[in-house]
DNA sequence: TAGATTGTTAATCGATTAACAATC
DNA sequence: TAGATTGTTAATCGATTAACAATC
């Protein structure tokens, strides 16, 4: 479907693209260019024109992009031209706020069902949504009634292979890790968002050691 | 201190050699080799040995590295030999879910207070550690008093610039931002964690963009 | 036509990896 | 001594950027 070999980093940098093509329009802009993109963003234009060239031409020469074709072919390129169900396992603090967040909802992404092993939270309802806890037990039945399509990891580290492993078993389409630990996959696409590794690579900054970018 | 250029890539990668070290201690080990890391943690043992290698020479031939010796060196260079205070803007959903969440206790980053411009929310305490909430009015004057080195932005989008310069001007040494949007700063230390973000890489590649790594 | 800005090719830069001498 | 595994140099690979022809 899309030929060419895509560096890895560029999936992260389309969603920046995609939050500042929002700003723009916001703020009552319909027009914008590579070079306004990379002022934003601190990138260098030519890499905006690069990255979004993978993917089609979005642009028109001499005029710059339009911004709501711009965000529209972004949002098909990541996929959040639909609406993606979620099921989050384990309803502790990360879990629990997750399920409120304002910043997946907004996107497209909705939290429609959070799993947990402890039975005294089974059956309760988190948030103003009233999104329903099941017991773990429930997981693949539920994914399946509830078109899950992606599964967030909110357990501890321990738990957290064997939760991927069981998602994995339900045919899970993507998962999203918070869990601190190193998941083994095969076949589903997995990222990490990995709270304390960001605190770390903050201290190691503050404190001397220095890397190149940010 | 450190003479030679680090590749930005790296203090990502040493918070996870270091969480591996961990595991392998709780496993009853005290040796192991770049290869026994890189089979773990999917990365090449001559990159393992590289990245350690701009920050000492922590093994021995022949034998491999002490996890011991490993760990306190790792900490030492991650800056976790220490701890560090901890400030958290923005009382919601994230701010509180941070503020209880074990994975930053048990390294070494304390929470010692939240702040918010809420006045319903402040004066409260905050989870089992009984963290207060204190005016964003008085952020500065509380930095200073509870020695806040870190300051993490929890607080929606639009308000997430403002923050940040305010933290600057009260001098704090570093920033993890969660909010989903691009800070500009200069001269201090800044980290982002952006949840959604990771979201739209995933579902990007679940639906037919694909990239090279993880 | 002149000015702007794209999409793309080629050059540069930086990060990863293979190879190997050092040494436990 | 033979085997293992490090730390480091040199080669490779991949990502970014500069340059520019295409075109609005």
């Amino acid at each position: 479907m899309i030929p060419k070999k895509i560096p890895a980093p560029v999936s992260k940098r389309l969603a920046l693209y995609h939050r500042c093509v929002n700003t723009l329009l916001n703020s009552g802009k319909d027009t914008t260019s590579s070079k306004e993109l990379g002022e934003r963003l601190s990138l260098k234009a030519t890499q905006i024109r690069k990255d979004l060239s993978y993917f089609g031409d979005f642009g028109k020469r001499g005029m710059g992009y339009d911004l709501n074709y711009l965000k529209e072919s972004l949002e098909r390129v990541l996929g959040i031209n639909k609406h993606w169900n979620i099921g989050i396992v384990g309803a502790g603090n990360i879990g629990m706020a997750l399920s409120n967040y304002q910043g997946l909802t907004r996107e497209g992404y909705k939290v429609v069902a959070l799993f947990d092993r402890n039975p005294s939270k089974v059956g309760n309802f988190v948030g103003t949504q009233k999104i329903p806890i099941y017991s773990l037990d429930d997981i693949c039945e539920k994914i399946r009634e509830l078109s899950i399509e992606i599964g967030v990891i909110a357990v501890p580290a321990n738990h957290a292979q064997a939760v991927a492993d069981k998602l994995v078993e339900c045919e899970i389409k993507g998962i999203v890790n918070f869990a601190p630990v190193k998941l083994y996959l095969d076949s589903v696409a997995l990222e990490d968002v990995d709270i304390s590794t960001s605190f770390k690579a903050l201290t190691f900054r503050i404190q001397g050691g220095s890397c190149g970018g940010t």
